[in-house]
DNA sequence: TTGTACGCGTTATCAA
DNA sequence: TTGATAACGCGTACAA
């Protein structure tokens, strides 16, 4: 059916030289001394005969495939495409591949892909995806396989290599915002408490509350089931029709937030008269709904762009200043908040 | 520094059998004949030692490797993110891979990546990126290589495989809209002139209207020289400042709609009062924006998933009914389209 | 039912 | 400066 490829001893043949030679020529390291004359005629025959060398059996031999495999939990979150170009430039430019897995926010496809990623010798790991159940991150570890968490913690103080948004001074400064405006009724939309960006974003917002000596009201707080709009919009739902509703909802990530305006406006809430929605990220466009999200900004490329940097620069042993950086996350306030229509009364 | 594999010839000697019973085993096809007994003691041999397969030499005996390779045009473009899950998803379900890469609009970076994947002797390629001038489609036609077109025509009348929208119909309904609710100056917003989707639904903009006895004013014809917001952007505005504004316009897609959007804010045009927008795809939270997006919905999912199938067919050389398909592109009326203001005059 | 032998396409190492 | 050899980890005819 398919040509036979043509392999390094093809070549050789054609040139009248030994494979090896053929294979110094290709790889034109410097300090190979060659006979120029060779060296063309080697050239000469690899062009006319279209070679290719194959990676595979390159990588069988180095023990190398320079390919980093990236576990992402859900392609079509926006967050996460400025991350995967980020980490995909980044790992270009310094010669390597990304083969991209979406977990689909299954533990199961996460361990099937990370199965399969290591039986394709990846080099090393970028993962995104945000399990806390991670008995597959505990064997890596054993096994000092290089890998690099990417916005989600590692589960113990481990001193694994990691990309972190600051959560604490991102919920902080949100919180701030809607303190300030005038909010004192301030719910929580939180996100899957399976994971550590929603189990942090939650316990941050809830601390920031009470530095600012605000005692967070349970019957405030929902928890939705997935990072997504669908998600969110369920949750905000069960929040909104409980009883008297809070004048401002701040939210685990920006889906989750337009979920919520999409819940308001259902139960006839106006967005930011009634309710101030805060969310977190700022994807991409997020300045372009209606309203215009109030966000907490995270560098979504710098952090797949540092993750990719962090795993190759252990691949390649070379110095790492710090194993866990953690990216800056600020607040954009946009058309989404304002201050509480009926001013609260200022309380203790 | 890192431990040595333990390949096949380890399980064996645990096992103490010959590493071709192990691999018998391992790919425990039906009708190979083994004992029951030395099958179990092969197994737990491989669990104690937690043996992991080796893709890369299995492929390299094989001459496969269950892996596709994906070109995308610009990953952060909210279109793509849906036909990658549809592509994964359909890849996955039939034991292959996806290898992603971005080509960032580049026709340089294409064809390096091209390259990069034959090397890595993926067994066939999606194509979504976009360039006309393919040289390198030419190539891969000539030697045979697997490769679907997605959402771009291919270069000749070749039966290349390929996913298209149907763009025709498409921006047939767009403008029989637009002249419905009584528009009769309709400006277009192209995409790039250097991808055939750019091209074809500029063509069929005009023939629309042509059919609809409006001569296309090239006047109100803007060429982006990106599908972003940002070139959208740009084409507008030197649309909508030159001289007299159309009432309506149509956009290669919906970034450039959004672009649009914000140029006729930029200069005072209120939508859909002064002016109507009309995108195309229907990128997901299209409805979310201010205004939301009338546009040409696209099954994203769909043309991935379609795209993956195709390749993977011919792969595994089973019948393919249509080497060409061409999925549904309808309106999807939304708010940023309305009739015009001041009623034009019904011209023959 | 299992073992033997070889090849998949490279490259590092040593010898010439 | 170049050639020869072995090994990377696996799958499969063929033989036993």
């Amino acid at each position: 059916m398919s040509e036979p490829r043509t392999t390094i001893i093809d070549v050789a043949r054609a040139a009248s030289v030994h494979p090896s030679t053929v294979s110094r020529v290709v790889n034109g390291r410097a300090e190979l001394s060659l006979l120029p004359e060779t060296r063309q005629r080697v050239l000469a025959a690899a062009r006319r005969l279209g070679y290719r060398p194959s990676a595979l059996a390159r990588s069988l031999r180095l023990r190398r495939t320079f390919t980093l495999g990236m576990l992402i939990p859900d392609i079509t979150n926006p967050f996460f495409p400025p991350i995967i170009k980020g980490a995909e430039d980044t790992a270009h430019a310094r010669g390597y591949n990304v083969v991209l897995c979406n977990t689909e926010d299954s533990s199961e496809r996460e361990a099937t892909y990370l199965r399969v990623l290591r039986e394709r010798q990846v080099d090393g790991l970028l993962i995104a995806s945000s399990f806390t159940a991670d008995a597959v991150i505990a064997d890596l570890r054993k096994e000092r396989f290089p890998f690099v968490l990417l916005n989600r913690a590692s589960s113990r103080g481990a001193d694994d290599l990691g990309v972190l948004a600051d959560n604490r001074t991102g919920m902080a400064s949100a919180i701030d915002h809607l303190i300030a405006l005038g909010h004192r009724r301030i719910g929580i939309a939180a996100g899957p408490q399976t994971t550590t960006t929603g189990q942090e974003r939650l316990a941050y917002a809830k601390s920031a509350m009470r530095a600012r000596h605000l005692r967070p009201d349970e019957a405030l707080i929902t928890v939705s089931e997935g990072f997504s709009e669908e998600t969110g919009y369920r949750a905000a739902r069960r929040l909104f029709r409980a009883g008297d509703p809070p004048t401002a909802v701040v939210c685990a990530n920006d889906l989750i937030a337009l979920g919520a305006l999409r819940a308001a406006q259902e139960v006839g809430l106006r967005v930011p008269a009634d309710l101030s929605v805060v969310g977190f990220n700022d994807i991409p466009l997020a300045g372009r709904f209606d309203p215009p999200l109030t966000t907490v900004r995270v560098p979504q490329q710098e952090m797949g762009a540092r993750a990719a940097a962090l795993v190759i620069a252990a691949l390649e042993g070379e110095r790492i200043e710090a194993r866990r950086v953690l990216v800056e996350a600020t607040l954009v306030v946009r058309a989404s908040t304002a201050a509480p229509a009926r001013a609260e009364r200022r309380s203790a």
